[in-house]
DNA sequence: CATAGATCCTGTATGC
DNA sequence: TGCATACAGGATCTAT
């Protein structure tokens, strides 16, 4: 095992589109929950997550960054007021079981089907996921989201992704390209991993005050990330040990074709450069001192 | 308002 | 062997 798998954006995708496959159309006639952290955003605790769901159809999966719910339809009416909301975190899982296949260690919710065919269960060692329902609000573009989802960007890989726009965002803030990058309010969906890897594939170190790029430069950079998000998302989402399965069951192997999260000490893929590690934000960042050159010092922080 | 940092959580790896 | 500690990190909350 490398290190700890976490969900970013592909990865919800690939499970997007299994849960679409697997509970459009169906309708939820139960819910167990059997961890009350996985529901802590759920307002009015269990008894209001069942009366929201219990009866309700699903007519589709949807999606923004790393965010996915399921609308959720009362039989005769048009359009749904409501959703079932769900993030990841860092090990959540969204799986279609058997009805009667053994329990995960980590199950914490549980939903059955109106047809008794596959469950629907959250799967989460770590806790930081959850699920909830909540009301669709405007989106502001003619559609409806969830209320949390409703101040997330766009992603990268939204048919309605505005590049020039989040390039002018990107270019006002006054912060460092990386933690640009994790933001979510700015474009959504990248995650710790992928912002190393196309820091990495646009040669540029993520201390770089994001004002210091050229428009140019942040055009590339956010190219590679929808470059490496849709080769990861091709081969069916990025996995470092059996924790990350897909709704199927069934790891990733993008892990193999990362660059350079996770390799500290290897080889830089260009130039040979032994890749380097740096603590950042609590967490880890990755990269080659050679092809991305480092800011000098705080000089770039004007006072 | 914008930005930075702390916090939550638990299985795994590592060190003494 | 057993125990303690470090580490993984997205989103949210608090502080500045």
């Amino acid at each position: 095992m490398r290190t700890t798998p976490v969900p970013e954006l592909p990865e919800v995708e690939v499970v997007r589109a299994g849960l679409q496959r697997w509970v459009a159309g169906r309708e939820v006639a139960s819910v167990e929950v059997r961890h009350p952290r996985a529901i802590r955003r759920q307002e009015g605790g269990t008894p209001q997550l069942v009366a929201g769901v219990k009866g309700r159809v699903v007519p589709c999966v949807s999606r923004r960054g790393k965010y996915l719910w399921l609308p959720l339809l009362v039989p005769g009416h048009p359009v749904p007021e409501a959703a079932l909301i769900a993030h990841l975190g860092m090990s959540g899982q969204l799986l279609i079981e058997p009805t009667g296949a053994p329990d995960e260690r980590h199950l914490r919710v549980r939903f059955g089907f109106a047809d008794g065919g596959r469950e629907l269960r959250f799967v989460d060692q770590r806790t930081f996921g959850g699920l909830w329902v909540t009301d669709l609000v405007p989106d502001g573009a003619g559609g409806r989201v969830p209320r949390e989802v409703a101040h997330i960007a766009r992603d990268l890989l939204d048919p309605r992704w505005d590049e020039t726009s989040v390039v002018r965002t990107v270019r006002r803030r006054d912060s460092e390209i990386k933690r640009v990058l994790l933001d979510q309010t700015v474009a959504s969906g990248i995650g710790n991993i992928y912002a190393d890897e196309a820091l990495w594939r646009a040669r540029i170190h993520g201390r770089r005050p994001a004002r210091s790029l050229t428009a140019a430069q942040i055009r590339e950079l956010l190219g590679h990330a929808r470059d490496v998000m849709e080769q990861a998302l091709a081969e069916g989402g990025t996995s470092f040990d059996s924790l990350y399965v897909n709704v199927n069951g069934q790891s990733g192997y993008f892990d193999r074709r990362l660059s350079a999260y996770g390799r500290e000490g290897e080889p830089c893929g260009r130039c040979s450069t032994p890749i380097r590690r740096e603590a950042f934000m609590n967490r880890s960042s990755f990269w080659c001192p050679s092809c991305q050159r480092a800011p000098r010092g705080r000089a770039a922080v004007r006072r």
